[in-house]
DNA sequence: CATCCCGAGTAGAACGTTTAACTCGGTGGC
DNA sequence: GCCACCGAGTTAAACGTTCTACTCGGGATG
């Protein structure tokens, strides 16, 4: 007969019961709504403590308000969140952003497929499991875009869209700073043969990359000597590295690479092939991870905060959702050079 | 008048018109429960792909049904998930095992504090978010389990439950076989001067972990030349390496470090330290990240499968949940030693 | 003194499903 | 020829909130 307090869940019936008010009162003190005197708030406040209820996530949802929760599609290979830490970064950046307020993260990795993203997309808008989503790795005519806007469903862009597209985005000030630091950096000390390993061109910011690269060496009156196209895999750098290595007349004094993965897998290259790093040949990655500072030698770097990236995106989302006023996390910073041991003077060769 | 098909989101409802029939034929064939004609059947699946219709989880969840989610609480801070791309692989493993059945993972970083932790789950269960949660990082003392049994949570730990809890847990078998491989492989090259560099104490793996290698050493008729405690940071593992490397004389001849990334930086401390890798030390980790095949020299260290102890883990929760067969997923192999290039024999010194 | 309004609260209809209990023909057994 | 039963549906009541529209009593206003 007693329903016995321990068994199942309170609802917002048994505060109501407890606090002897009606449970539309229960609901204007939690949701604090005006209306409702100091006193009966506390006895409410009190009668919710009491059974530690809080409002089931469900049927709030259900009632048509928020969910409390952000959705993240990821589309890769499942192992591929692992090998690059950027996501992980994203996703500790977002989360700052996210935990204050309670808000939750859904994350959905499904394969390289498009159509598996497409459907993981339509099934958090059509299911309504979360309020809004975050995308990433804009790519050259991403079909993203114009699904969330069909499907209505508020979304942020970490990066840059592609073809101005007008979905909302964050991305730092000053892009190119950091790129443009390290090739003078590289020129200052003399190198005139440095080349550059980009990654895979589907995606709209390793092609802005590849194009300030080009743009800012042109500006010194140089010219890349290699352009290699990878796949942000060890792999691969190994490989390029490798391949522009000979000859040696024509080895660049200087490469620059699209990730620090690559970077420290090129040093390493390198290091079997007999080349000194930076003797030899110096080397720039992109990304700073840690994995930079602790290898040897230390990798000189472009930073960017790819956490506060995360950040910002989250609140620009959570801004969209009018869950607190826009533009209330700062911008994050240019991206900018990290001058560590993997870059140093070219070698005196027979050019000079 | 017409309520164009564009407006708002199509419900149970509209399929139920189009197609003809009831709303409760309509969740019938959606959920797969008899009582219904082929014909109808098809009309009904037709209808619900017209209007893109998929049940809102919000109304299912309501209802009392599950909510296809499962959750995921690190108490950790936000910046660490990226220290230690442990996290990652877990996940990976994770997704791997929900993505196909369209179970999402629902995160929550929470800061250091214990009561932030709690409160999380807290949250996660009354406001019915999730089906169940997956834990990890067993802790001495760890209050989570009675938590979550007193939530009525159906939960799993990733790792070995502190002091025989009988809270359902995955963990590969043979769990000391890695690290005795690795003891087994320095004892055999002729170390005797051997340090152990573990973990945090508050965990119950690292205590374990120590637990293994002194045992293991003892049955060579060995004890541990050092054992340090280090917070699995890089600048704790520099720290270690610095303080073993003086006196000489009792300088160890290898090194077993509680994870590859405080290996990583101990051979650059020890490099930096004018010693040679593994010429004058070896150095063993744990882990098996990516990061180890890209290091100079390449790091000898235990791999152990953590993707497939989180796709355990996940397997082993929807097995609870009814959602599949219990054991349908292989348990994790036995971690097992990677030799690579950062062990050799010790250094021919005064002792010999 | 009637009126209007305001603060404090209540009643009840949604929200979109699932499911127990029912209806309604038809069919097979005896 | 009657009954029981079965397949194929339908009806309607929950699930736990939120929110609109209401009530009710008491000042202030004219």
């Amino acid at each position: 007969m007693a329903r016995g307090k321990g068994s199942g869940k309170a609802t917002i019936t048994d505060v109501a019961a407890v606090a002897g008010v009606s449970v539309a009162a229960v609901s204007k003190v939690i949701n604090g709504k005006g209306g409702i005197s100091e006193p009966t708030r506390q006895r409410v406040l009190a009668a919710a403590d009491k059974l530690q209820w809080s409002p089931s996530a469900a049927a709030v949802a259900l009632r048509g308000a928020r969910t409390r929760a952000l959705g993240m599609v990821v589309g890769r290979a499942a192992d591929l969140l692992t090998a690059d830490p950027h996501f992980a970064l994203l996703i500790s950046g977002i989360e700052s952003e996210l935990a204050p307020l309670d808000y939750g993260l859904l994350l959905h990795i499904v394969g390289e497929e498009p159509e598996a993203e497409v459907r993981a997309y339509r099934r958090l808008a059509e299911e309504r499991r979360v309020d809004g989503v975050i995308l990433t790795e804009s790519r050259i005519g991403d079909p993203r875009f114009d699904l969330v806007r069909r499907l209505r469903l508020p979304a942020v862009l970490v990066g840059r869209p592609w073809q101005e597209d007008p979905i909302p985005h964050v991305q730092a000030s000053g892009q190119d700073a950091g790129l443009r630091e390290a090739i003078n950096h590289l020129v200052e000390m003399g190198h005139s043969r440095i080349a550059y390993v980009s990654g895979p061109e589907d995606r709209v910011h390793t092609v802005y990359r590849r194009q300030v690269v080009e743009s800012c060496l042109a500006e010194h009156g140089l010219r890349a000597s290699h352009i290699v196209v990878a796949e942000f895999t060890a792999q691969d750098a190994v490989e390029a590295v490798t391949r522009m290595a000979e000859p040696a007349a024509e080895r660049p004094t200087a490469i620059l690479f699209g990730n620090d993965t690559m970077a420290v897998a090129g040093i390493n290259a390198a290091r079997r092939l007999g080349l000194d790093v930076p003797g030899d040949l110096s080397v720039i990655g992109y990304d700073d991870l840690p994995l930079g500072e602790i290898v040897y030698p230390r990798l000189t770097t472009v930073n960017h905060d790819v956490e506060q990236l995360g950040k910002a995106a989250a609140a620009e989302l959570l801004g969209q959702l009018e869950e607190r006023g826009a533009g209330e996390v700062a911008a994050p910073r240019p991206p900018r050079l990290v001058v560590r041991e993997s870059t140093g003077p070219p070698p005196a060769g027979p050019s000079s």
